[in-house]
DNA sequence: AGCGAAATGTGGCTTCTGTCCACATTGGAC
DNA sequence: GTCCAATGTGGACAGAAGCCACATTTCGCT
């Protein structure tokens, strides 16, 4: 990955900057639980003074944003990732979503309580690109609810919104340490949300033929 | 010397500077989306010098703490204050729970963000609060379990952890301004998840109509 | 009462941070 | 090769956290 920017012999120019400067946020906030990080040490780890920053953000909180649209690009795509290698069964392609979304809080808690804990500020990309997250989610409970895998008495919209919640929940509450997040917990947790979900939104779906 | 809160000053400097700092913070939270207020700014909303608050707190990170204490205990007062209104009816009962969960989230968004979605620290009060609200769903949902109104083949313990978890991420899609919070929408987004929930909950329950 | 001690508030530092400025260096377009 | 926009440097300023010594007020104790 990259390449540790501690004390590089660099001339003037800094090859990626940029880059830099979010990964050393990045690793601060896997170091430290939250992300209060000071742009002079971000600097300071990249190895350029104070201001070079500033020729690529035009604020510390531009770098949140840049962080934030990263994090829900990385969430999106672990998300696509998890659907590819997902089997047919829709049941199977909701719970791999969530799953996704989960490890994505475990594995970047801080990172994740960035993007996703946060409130909504006027970002627009933001908001695109969490929409598309969620479009995806809707998507896939669509295919589910027209495959007759769940009610039919719900809408995809608002099976969506309550797995949505739901997923949303635990996440939350790993992330932030309330909730033992032990792999061993997890898959435990996981496995019952999961059941008491699709209980609740299986119930009164019409039999169907496909599972 | 009870504890009651907002005194009227007592005639010396400053009545009760610790309660007005407090309530500083709380107001700028709610003028604000967010928390990162300044001590200063509450020594000078509180028309005291910048060193004040140092007589009642000992860092900035220290006033955050009494918040979350604070917040904590409102919330717990709330939920107990909920149950006492609410019926007999086991679901009654933990839907209340649930509904002043959420009730305090949208109240007060940016203390719910501060006190529910911030990583634990060594909050040793901060825990024994948080467990205590907790323990008193899981209480709440050992009851609704004893009255058959919930499946029997999941522990109250694990049947609590499911609509915490469920709970807690409406309330947190809808402290974070990522679901519409107009009294309508949330009404109907409580009912929806209520629904879905209970639904899952109550399956392998005592015998009922089946379609 | 009164008087000393403990609380509480003040003003003045020091260090650090975000952000603005003018200037230096560099790599690439011509 | 020359010139310019992109990038990095160094210095400056306001504002904030937190420490210290000092000034007040209130209270405990006799």
């Amino acid at each position: 990955m990259g390449a540790r920017a501690t004390e590089e012999p660099r001339g003037y120019h800094h090859g990626n900057l940029r880059r830099a400067l979010l990964d050393a946020a990045l690793a601060l906030f896997a170091e430290r639980g939250h992300h209060d990080f000071t742009l002079r040490e971000l600097a300071r780890v990249a190895g350029v003074t104070h201001n070079a920053p500033y020729r690529h953000f035009a604020s510390k909180a531009d770098v949140l944003a840049a962080l934030r649209d990263e994090g829900l690009a990385k969430l999106a795509e672990a998300e696509h990732a998890a659907l590819a290698a997902a089997g047919p069964s829709p049941r199977e392609r909701v719970q791999a979503l969530g799953e996704s979304y989960v490890r994505f809080a475990l594995e970047q808690p801080t990172l994740f309580r960035l993007v996703l804990s946060a409130p909504l500020e006027e970002g627009e990309a933001n908001k695109a690109r969490a929409s598309e997250s969620y479009r995806l989610l809707e998507r896939t409970l669509e295919e589910a609810r027209r495959a007759g895998a769940v009610r039919q008495d719900l809408s995809a919209r608002e099976l969506a919104l309550a797995s949505w919640a739901f997923v949303h929940g635990i996440a939350t509450l790993l992330a932030s340490g309330r909730l033992p997040a032990t792999p061993a917990a997890v898959k435990r947790t996981v496995a019952l949300l999961s059941t008491v979900f699709f209980e609740g939104a299986a119930h009164g779906a019409p039999p169907r033929t496909r599972a």
